[in-house]
DNA sequence: TAGATTGTTAATCGATTAACAATC
DNA sequence: TAGATTGTTAATCGATTAACAATC
């Protein structure tokens, strides 16, 4: 909101980067990392990890490195992980149970706590012990339990849908596994995982692979505007 | 390579973005955007997405806006949707599966020509009227086949041995949803998507709306370098 | 024509990198 | 102490925004 003391966005999503790695190194028994390494680890500059690091007041020592045990605490600590995230997984599809079954949230502290689908043929199940109940109940459970975290996995044309009703219910983050966009008032947090635009760029990166950076590649001159054959220039 | 005439690599993460809403606006039947209309359903700037198109070599009418349907073509050319991208999905577990059944790939030209597992429970198995095979079958099927893209959705400590594996055999593109990076030859082009880092960036945002971004704000003015107190900033 | 909206350059802003004094 | 590596400022670089002439 002020203009000074601000942390940047880009150091933001390196924060989860540093998170794993780290606790990478303390489950080597590392206890201490410089950032040349966690640097060179990453494909991240040492100065851009120090400039990090001094930005969210994460000190180390001069001369010795950063301590890897409190280091992860206090990032853990930034990023919301000092106390237990319960999830609930909307959309008991294929997509919600892989991530129902995939253990490693809970290590970090998220917790599935309840699965929901519409289809009826599907309540009443179980997956690792967790019931698949009727939409219907996420109000009531919600109540009850205290979601932090809705898990959108319905197909593309109930996600909004599915959005609007956490959010009424009073849940303030979505994770969203749809390929739609959705609004949401100002204090609900979303992130989006968008499997579609992930595969786009990777096959533009392979076609730069395949066709070589300056195939293509067009200069961009004082020409006329009516040339509209430059399509595809090199990456910076 | 050269200095002049880059396209931003900002400006790439967008196009997907830019492509995604184009075939909305095409489904509806609408044949013309202007980059006001883009900008706003998209939540990026008029004036950045004109300099993108600009950069990208994508022309619209002054006065009148962007063709719809010739645009979402050229930007398909550039994000290398003009043919067809075949896949392999290394791993028929749950993620596996549901990738393999999500038909929307299909549409924008992605096609899924097989599945591999080491699981001999699951090979001879089918999804979606694709056969499992064992992994010990890639190599050939690729010699076979050409696969351009190779979906590793193998449990964590299979994935680099899965990655080398697929590159050993010619393969040229990996997206990997395992959480692990590795490293892969020049002319490999990866994408990954990074489910626990896409949530602890939301758990992040949830802990900013929960205490408000002013709540534990500290300046950062001359105090000596041992004040270590200064943790969670505002954001910018 | 008048209105709209692009194409394109220049100005601004933010993020990265470089550098080195501080100090463990 | 000498060596290492941080903390922190300043310089550079890139990306975004603003502005407006061009022109449909």
């Amino acid at each position: 909101m002020k203009d000074e003391n601000k942390v940047s966005t880009a150091g933001i999503k390196r924060l989860p980067k540093y998170y794993r790695y780290l606790s990478v190194l303390r489950q080597m028994g590392i206890g201490r990392v410089s950032s040349i390494d966690l640097g060179r680890q990453l494909e991240i500059t040492p100065s851009k990890v120090r400039q990090d690091f001094f930005n969210f007041g994460c000190y180390g020592l001069q001369g010795y490195g950063y301590e890897v045990g409190s280091l992860m605490h206090e990032i853990g600590k930034i990023l919301g992980m000092d106390r237990v995230n319960t999830m609930v997984i909307i959309g008991a599809g294929k997509l919600g149970r892989a991530l129902a079954n995939h253990s490693s949230f809970e290590k970090r502290g998220y917790k599935v706590i309840g699965m929901f689908d519409m289809n009826p043929n599907l309540i009443g199940k179980a997956v690792r012990g967790i019931e698949i109940r009727s939409i219907d109940m996420l109000q009531e459970f919600h109540a009850q339990h205290a979601v932090d975290i809705a898990v959108i996995t319905v197909p593309r044309v109930y996600a909004r849908e599915m959005a609007e009703r956490v959010v009424s219910y009073g849940v303030k983050g979505i994770w969203n596994f749809a390929s739609v966009e959705f609004e949401v008032p100002e204090d609900v947090a979303v992130e989006h995982i968008h499997f579609s635009e992930s595969l786009m760029a990777l096959s533009y990166k392979l076609k730069e692979k395949r066709t070589g950076w300056l195939a293509s590649w067009q200069p961009h001159d004082g020409r006329s505007q009516s040339d509209r054959s430059a399509i595809g220039k090199g990456v910076r």
